[in-house]
DNA sequence: CTGAAAGCGCTTACAG
DNA sequence: CTGAAAGCGCTTACAG
């Protein structure tokens, strides 16, 4: 009740009992029913009882210091307003939950320098395994991180040969032109985000890749970088709506695609009716703007999750390997006349 | 350069320089210019010297464990994947940066077991302080915290008289009311958010009082509690809609408003000319939509930073106030006929 | 100015 | 089956 209330030690329990704190730590550690039984059935009884009863909760940091592991996974991402990397976020914190782990995620905003830095925090923290969420294409930072040994996998973006759990985003931008081309799209630009990020280069290849297959090249200022929020996307729509307009525009992320949608409008054009237009990553809002948004569905949460697993894997010594998830075209009102 | 790197400890130094540990400790524990010297000039600079050369960084575990300060604190919060907290969240997380915290995350659904469970959780991990950005308007669990003694501050959301850190949201609700009535609304409908959040039952409360005095009472049946998101507010503007149709909604929040502007398009109405809709928070999408949308901004990062440094005056001693941060009308095209 | 000791709360071989 | 010891890496009075 008391404001300072100390929490209760080994010690204390292992003094009320009459016991050895090493006969303690042996019964609530081992695993209820364990072959090597760490006591007597009474004894390890009476200890756990009065452990309940107490409320004791080991002091992670002497378990930490002791056993070198701090059951701490540490997450970077760009940064978590971005409902992306938010969701995937969510994934990892179930699954570190599941598997016993604590997850301590931090903003990164894309910058190489506060990367450096918050990884660096991270890491002094002493966490057992980092995942990252905000892999630069180029991967030199990454590649550092694996010569200081801390196990790491990357998520939703990937970089270079390190395992990295990611939608497969090359398809997803395929699977847009498909749909694109189907409806008769010839002239068509693209919003292609940043350009160090895979998931942009990725979408945005597949893309080309499938109108050039069509028989259709996609001239070079048809294809403009952009930031991955709304504002961005406005932008590159400005320029990309200045000169005569394309009759379709694949945004390589939901947000980019709604900001541009706005500037569609500012120049008169009904989405849908008179320009059409596709996002990706199937956000909760792309369904239910007002004009709903075709896009492209990536499994935000369970790419979280198996990143978070593949890390626990690695973790236990076992290998990993990267994946791609199967994402899936959303076909609604912003592609059809 | 192995894989297996041990990190550089404080004997390690010591010994490499003849010197005990404590000495080491002293020097590099001590501020730089400290008036009683922890060691000699030229000790201290070899010391110093030695330390950053070898990238030494304490282990946080065992400094906590003797000082028993963790310099970490837990944010809890309904789901970063709710931009408003994502945000909140960001400038915490700047703030204890500033102030040499960690802050460590987690998302508790704004679910009371989920809530119990993850506090428990931080507590656990041995913070030194928490920030709970999901209080529940009745805040019992948060009378249990106090009496537990480990300092808090609500952000975002109030409850009781435990400090805490909102946008005057009462006032935001009275502006919203203001605008509507100027423009000559007298048939509104609130959608009015979950009903144990404080945010909602502030802005809420704002509004109807500000109509009443203008001798406008507004129906309950006007009054529908939503969930926060894009379909909750879809859902609420669907019953709305359903009978007599109101001339202007309030949502208490952007996305629940964003949701009801899709379903009045459904309705075939268009927003500003045929039903004026409002939000709350001027997330950076609000201003960015086809329609722009009139909302009221919410300083939600200045809140964050305020509720870190509010934590941290606590954190050393001094007592706290809560705050109630000003909010600003944004009139956009949602509300221009 | 520097060293030596004690101790934070655990875990883990090792005895008995 | 249980105890005793050592030690993880620090910090902090206390000597000298």
């Amino acid at each position: 009740m008391a404001g300072t209330a100390r929490p209760v030690t080994l010690r204390f329990i292992a003094d009320s009992l009459g016991l050895h704190v090493s006969t303690v730590s042996r019964v609530l550690n081992g695993a209820a029913h364990d072959g090597a039984r760490a006591a007597s059935g009474d004894t390890a009884e009476r200890i756990r009882e009065l452990a309940a009863e107490l409320g004791y909760r080991p002091n992670p940091h002497a378990t930490s210091l002791r056993t070198e592991r701090s059951n701490l996974i540490g997450v970077l991402v760009p940064r978590l307003s971005d409902l992306v990397l938010a969701t995937v976020y969510e994934g990892i914190e179930e699954a570190a939950t599941d598997h016993g782990l604590s997850a301590f995620v931090t903003n990164t905003r894309d910058d190489p320098e506060t990367q450096r830095k918050r990884t660096k925090m991270v890491l002094d923290r002493r966490v057992d395994g980092l995942i990252f969420g905000d892999a630069h294409a180029d991967g030199r930072f990454l590649d550092e991180i694996a010569t200081a040994g801390t196990p790491f996998v990357l998520v939703n973006r990937r970089a270079g040969d390190h395992p990295a759990i990611t939608c497969d985003d090359y398809l997803g931008g395929r699977l847009v032109a498909e749909h694109l081309l189907e409806l008769g799209h010839e002239d068509v630009a693209v919003i292609a985000g940043e350009p160090y990020a895979s998931t942009a280069i990725d979408r945005a290849a597949g893309f080309v890749d499938r109108y050039r297959e069509a028989g259709v090249t996609i001239p070079a200022h048809r294809i403009v970088h952009s930031r991955f929020d709304t504002a961005g996307g406005r932008q590159a729509a400005e320029q990309i709506l200045r000169d005569r307009r394309p009759s379709a525009i694949f945004a390589v992320n939901d947000f980019a695609a709604i900001g541009a949608a706005g500037s569609a409008r500012d120049h008169g054009l009904r989405l849908g009716a008179d320009i059409a237009m596709v996002g990706f990553n199937d956000t909760p809002l792309a369904a239910e703007l007002p004009i709903p948004l075709t896009t492209v569905h990536s499994p935000m949460r369970e790419m979280g999750r198996r990143a978070a697993e593949s890390l626990v894997r690695l973790l236990g010594g076992e290998p990993v390997e990267s994946e791609r998830l199967r994402p899936t075209l959303m076909v609604r009102a912003s592609t059809s006349p």
